[in-house]
DNA sequence: TTTTGAGTTGTTCGA
DNA sequence: GTCGAACAACTCAAA
């Protein structure tokens, strides 16, 4: 080794991958560097490279606080989170030379505007760039058909998955590190202005979630000790909320997809029921459609602006602004929906089988274009994820891979009554409905007049009437996929 | 190449 | 109240 390089510092560039435990570009980088000048911590802000989507406002907020956790457990290392913002490609010219490093690490990621500027930075620095495979269990290149092409549909995808080499064991957290002692500067956190400020909305945000490695540590532990067992039925149920609650953790990369997949199965030992190992499998394969996703996204980076499905890019969407703005703010007059809607205005957050009801709704019942359903999570959601929400989205819609056919029409009043039977959940958010009984809370507009009297509701006034009747919209939303049908056949 | 079986999460209707 | 079938047709993936 030259005296140069032996003095020359080794670069970890943080993106979705905050954590210290099973970080593959990190433990690479601390490695590296025993010998020679040590690591830089590296974060970048990018809101500016081409292709880039920037994030949304409550994802902002968790990054903030996500940020402040990893430079904790940094600092405890005897290092320094290195702070900067700008375009990616730019900001590491600049720190290469600056630093004179002889190496920079990261873990690969999957957006089209992201792989752009990596590429760009690898094609510059060649072997001196090295990548890393965190963010996914298998590279979208290697889980292909038997014809190498990407799958389009979930079940061989899983299938494939679940038989090819397990994914490896994590990675030890990194405990000790030569840290480089350089000063190099540093932008100030509260800069990038990633908190709420006039108004402050983020209170309820903040009661609900702990960002960080350590948060995403504690959650983890709770849903393998108290839930995951029964996760198939109880997964279901947004009232007692028994999911993982782990998605914004993993979207930020607090935890790796390697020891959730790990983390899924027993200790040794231990002896399952039938039923406990299908809910340890029910909760794999969501990882795996998270994986799905992320490989959608590969081959389709348009993912979230354009059909998946072609097919519906002539679909005759309505875009009243009055209709989009009372869905957004939970007032349809279907309380299930608006439940759904106000939790995630309120906490950051939305539990999947209302997000699959509210999503639905908005383009079945309301004829709502879905990228407008997906903008609004994109915005809202703490788990706003590049490639899970287009492509739950798409789902929903029937216009993605794998979807949901056309004639699959929550009825927001049946799923209340099967999914929220003694109404916990919109007894908790929408608060206006509270006194009614539980059995009127999948359509008031039906409960007796004493009932709602007695309970404080005046329709049209304490909380709205339907916005739309449910056997109407169903039948305007297969109409319109007819009419689509039709002029497909006609072309 | 052709064939075959299958496809996350549902609803409605009629027996 | 329960249960099975219909709801369409198409594309995907593997044999």
């Amino acid at each position: 080794m030259s005296q140069n390089e032996n003095q020359s510092p080794v670069i970890v560039w943080f993106r979705q991958d905050l954590r210290l435990t099973d970080n593959p570009a990190l433990s690479h980088a601390v490695a590296a560097a025993q010998s020679g000048a040590g690591v830089i911590f590296l974060y970048i802000f990018d809101e500016v490279s081409e292709g880039v989507r920037a994030m949304g406002a409550a994802q902002k907020w968790w990054l903030n606080h996500s940020l402040t956790s990893l430079r904790t457990d940094i600092e405890a290392l005897g290092g320094k989170l290195v702070l900067r913002s700008g375009p990616a490609a730019e900001i590491i010219d600049g720190l290469m030379a600056e630093t004179s490093a002889s190496l920079i690490c990261w873990n690969r990621r999957y957006g089209e505007g992201e792989q752009n500027a990596d590429r760009k930075i690898k094609a510059k620095y060649g072997d001196t760039a090295k990548s890393f495979s965190g963010l996914l269990m298998h590279e979208p290149s290697q889980l292909r058909t038997g014809g190498g092409l990407p799958y389009k549909v979930y079940t061989p995808f899983w299938k494939k998955f679940s038989s090819g080499p397990a994914p490896r064991a994590p990675l030890p957290r990194i405990d000790a590190a030569n840290c480089f002692s350089g000063d190099l500067p540093s932008e100030d956190l509260p800069s990038w202005q990633l908190l709420p400020s006039n108004p402050d909305w983020a209170g309820e945000i903040s009661a609900n979630w702990q960002p960080g490695e350590a948060g995403a540590a504690i959650q983890l532990a709770k849903f393998t000790q108290e839930n995951i067992n029964s996760y198939g039925t109880s997964r279901d149920l947004p009232g007692p909320d028994r999911t993982s609650r782990l998605s914004p953790h993993l979207r930020f990369g607090e935890v790796s997809p390697y020891q959730l997949w790990h983390a899924s199965y027993p200790s040794s030992g231990a002896n399952l029921d039938k039923s406990n190992q299908d809910s340890r499998e029910t909760w794999r394969k969501e990882l795996v459609w998270r994986e799905f996703s992320y490989h959608l996204l590969q081959e389709w980076p348009h993912l979230d602006s354009q059909n998946f499905n072609p097919k519906f890019d002539p679909f005759p969407w309505q875009g009243q602004q009055d209709v989009l703005r009372a869905w957004q703010k939970g007032q349809t007059g279907y309380p299930i929906v608006d439940a759904g809607m106000r939790q995630l205005w309120r906490t950051g957050w939305m539990h999947n089988r209302v997000r699959m009801i509210v999503g639905s709704f908005l383009v079945k019942h309301l004829l709502i274009d879905w990228r407008e359903g997906e903008k609004w999570f994109w915005d809202t959601l703490v788990d706003g994820d590049p490639a899970a929400n287009p492509a739950q989205w798409q789902w929903v819609a029937g216009t993605g891979a794998d979807a949901a056919p056309y004639f699959r029409i929550f009825n927001p009043i049946l799923q209340a009554q099967k999914f929220d039977p003694d109404g916990a959940y919109i007894h908790k958010y929408v608060p206006e409905l509270a006194q009614l009984p539980a059995k009127y809370l999948s359509a008031p507009w039906d409960a007796p007049r004493h009932e709602l009297a007695r309970a404080g509701v005046r329709l049209g006034e304490t909380y709205p009437h339907p916005i739309v009747d449910h056997q109407q919209a169903r039948t305007r939303a297969l109409d319109a996929l007819q009419s689509l049908n039709t002029a497909a056949e006609t072309v």
